[in-house]
DNA sequence: CCGTATTTGTTCGTATGTATT
DNA sequence: CAATACATACGAACAAATACG
């Protein structure tokens, strides 16, 4: 089977095949349009007649073209309608049971309504596996993408592949963050400046004056909030200090915040409060915390972000930013649809910005004037 | 249009296409059969070779017959779809965040080593909405299928639906449960029976003399769960009693046990331990038990099953069963690919029961011959 | 309306490659 | 290894429908 596969890219009518329907799908031709003659395909393709016949009965029975005795052969108008896989490929960087399986049930709901289905694809926030599927995506029977971009940060390097699927007037959308020159593309995700500005402010607002930071270097969402971060402290005319923020890396997640919350306090770094990149690496900083000794809220408040399951516990509640995980997902799906049903044009609002809320928790105290 | 319809029946690979298909229709040509060679067939009908290729194909594009390369043009079962879509379709109950998420990225993990995606369905617990989705997935492109069955505990009324699934030869998984009927089928699952005995056990070696217990109703997992604390009961030598044990349905999953606990309590039932259902009942279990003023473990000892993030907090950690969650989705979707890949009759272990093991915490105490 | 060129539809012949038995 | 059977490819011829001057 796969030796046939690799082969028949090799074959003449097969190689014919997917050039013509490489051009019917990027609208080379256009819809009615008529096709060279077999015979001038066979001149132009140095190949025979009957390989041409073969490619084009292919594409025939594939309902792109159609043809008619004495005319010649023609691209369908079906080709769109032949799109009716009712497939949506969603796109994760991880399937780990931090925020995903919620936003996975929005999009989830939103699509079973319309009878669509999800195919799913986990990157393992690796850019290569998200190339690789995306190019498996698109020999596959799918009407829209949706995506969260594997390390949104670094540069995408395989734009050809976005490229094509709106070539191939295949529908995508971002959700969680977007690669920066792509800003303009359809995508539903939270403010995370925002979201980091609101949670500075109120740490600064209760009192906080020396405010450390963490946050994951390698995905648009951690600069942005990092972003808020810096934004609210100028605001404030609080100096930043850029000692005072640790970047991890995805790869050593479970390394990085720790030791670098016990490198500041083996520096003797002034803090009083922390500002973390999720609710996640808040616990991660906390147990840091609690080994060197330190008390939280007493010693030392931390913030969350996400408001996962992890910031509710029985007594003790992270402070952190509600992520409206079901409602993104929902959101991105019933986007994704009308993408495709109206076109894209139709659509007024292609880029869906979410606003935070801040929950209080007793992960922070209010340090009136002492200190 | 109607010209070409009548001149059609006078062309000779129409003629042969024809007579082939009647004999097939007729079951002249029986199911699996060999048809004649191509040269044998261009020998009988005095015809081209081409001409017989041409009336074959038509066939073959039909789904009547299909052709193996070397062997033979052989008769076709039944509508014989293009088997290569590399789609799995995974059928969940729930997509929450409680022990999905890690199922399902042990099943993403074994299928995309082999380059398989995943179509992912949720029933919400819903057997219309099973059979549902299991007639879209019939009309799909998908390989293969693994399930984890919706109120596995009632009799399965869409049988018909699997039947098809066996007639079209693709291959089906249970995970998680089994239709009571259906047991013989493939299926990875724990052996529940075996984790309620063992976490009962675990609570009468020590020396609780008092168990309640509070299961599912209307899945095959609370039935074995509750089947197991039976058997650690008898063995014990200890009264199996029903007013001890609540049975909730999942529709007011969120009700029942709070209010069974209650109800026993207001009744005075004598207890010193509850065995639970799942770790999410088991948390609403102790807040039922907190409300009414018992303290866990001093005054009532609580078990858990699954293992899930709920039973390790920062102080508190529930007894409970491992649930190896990815192992489980592994094992299903290494299950599947097998039974894809070699057969149905290749696979030593179509049934493949996991081994509970318990996880101690400090949900429980001893309670050495007092009270 | 006719004739011619163009284009697809059908059929035959031939050759080589590749998988299976 | 040889025989068998399907897969691909090329060349040629004629038929039938259509377009156009």
């Amino acid at each position: 089977m796969t030796n046939q596969n690799i082969q028949q890219k090799q074959l003449k009518y097969y190689g014919l095949m997917e050039d013509l329907k490489e051009q019917i799908l990027k609208g080379e031709i256009q819809v009615g349009d008529k096709l060279p003659s077999e015979n001038e395909l066979s001149a132009r393709y140095q190949v025979s007649r009957q390989t041409v016949r073969k490619a084009l009965s292919i594409l025939e029975n594939a309902g792109y073209i159609y043809a008619e005795h004495g005319r010649g052969t023609f691209c369908s108008e079906l080709v769109h309608k032949s799109r009716n896989s009712k497939n949506i490929a969603v796109v994760t960087t991880y399937l780990s049971d931090y925020i995903f399986p919620r936003v996975i049930a929005g999009i989830d709901g939103a699509l079973a309504k319309e009878g669509y289905s999800i195919i799913l694809k986990n990157t393992n926030n690796s850019r290569s596996q998200e190339a690789k599927y995306l190019e498996e995506l698109l020999q596959k029977d799918i009407e829209g993408i949706i995506i969260e971009p594997s390390k949104s940060q670094i540069y995408c390097r395989h734009m050809n592949l976005y490229q094509k699927l709106e070539d191939y007037k295949i529908p995508y959308v971002f959700i969680q963050g977007c690669f920066s020159k792509m800003s303009d593309k359809p995508q539903v995700l939270m403010d995370d400046c925002r979201g980091g500005y609101m949670i500075t402010k109120y740490l600064i607002d209760n009192g906080h004056k020396n405010i450390a930071g963490v946050f994951k270097a390698d995905d648009i969402q951690g600069q942005n909030r990092h972003k808020g971060y810096v934004m609210a402290l100028q605001e404030a005319g609080m100096l930043y200090d850029p000692d005072k923020v640790i970047w991890f890396h995805t790869e050593d997640r479970k390394v990085h915040p720790y030791h670098g919350i016990m490198r500041l306090l083996e520096q003797k770094t002034q803090m009083d409060a922390v500002v973390c990149y999720n609710d996640q690496i808040a616990m991660q900083v906390m147990r840091a915390l609690k080994d060197a000794g330190l008390k939280v809220p007493e010693d030392i408040s931390v913030t969350g972000y996400d408001n996962s399951y992890m910031a509710i516990s029985d007594e003790f509640r992270l402070t952190t930013i509600v992520h409206p995980q079901e409602k993104l997902g929902e959101m991105a799906a019933e986007l994704i649809l009308d993408l495709l049903h109206g076109g894209e044009d139709s659509v007024r609002e292609k880029k869906i910005l979410i606003e935070p809320e801040l929950v209080e928790g007793n992960s922070c105290i209010c340090r009136t004037e002492n200190k």
